[in-house]
DNA sequence: TTAATTTGGTTTATATTATAAACTAGATTA
DNA sequence: TAATCTAGTTTATAATATAAACCAAATTAA
């Protein structure tokens, strides 16, 4: 009946990480952090975590003598962004009980 | 850009109640359970908070001898899924960064 | 008739998550 | 040279979800 959303997109931060990340080629890390307005350490956390799972890639790098954290995502991403929102759409599309 | 999600809606478990509960005029305990696959020690206390943010009402009688337990929407549960769905389009829906 | 099982739950404990606070290393500005 | 800023990471704490244990009463089976 409900098919189980996937938990590691079923976080607000996590979600809109991926989300911009779904419609751009890559995104900086203080870019990802203004858009979602979280803290940096929650960014942090969740990026690492997205990237643990392989749904985002991480590169490092340096922006004239500043680190640099450039996300994107995956093909692995891509595609639980799309189960999840298929999955999502059982429990927020009225009238299929 | 990304408005927050309200918590309380945004659990696998309380969303699959309150998706019930929207198109039923009321379900018992046991028919979520069964609906959600969630043990009933989950249910217990996912139907406890939905109904003390007044999100649902609970109504407790018997049906012959054993205890029943009907759950049923209120104005501010529908209310709280309508916002959710809103909020929760900007992060599925591609193309708006 | 009494022991085991079932119904319909609640309570409590534990594991998982999210968030906030503190910290790091180096760069810049005053 | 002291304070502040960039761009983060690490650690600690708070909040959540889940599982396990428990409860009272009813039923069934030996």
């Amino acid at each position: 009946m409900f098919q189980n959303l996937d938990p590691l997109l079923h976080s607000q931060l996590r979600l809109a990480i991926i989300s911009i990340l779904i419609s751009l080629e890559e995104a900086e890390f203080s870019f990802l952090k203004e858009k979602t307005n979280a803290s940096s350490g929650n960014i942090s956390v969740q990026i690492e975590k997205l990237q643990e799972a392989n749904y985002i890639k991480v590169e490092k790098s340096f922006k004239g003598k500043y680190p640099l954290t450039k996300c994107s995502i995956t093909k692995d991403g891509i595609k639980a962004f799309e189960d999840y929102i298929i999955a999502l759409q059982q429990y927020i599309k009225p009238g299929e009980h």
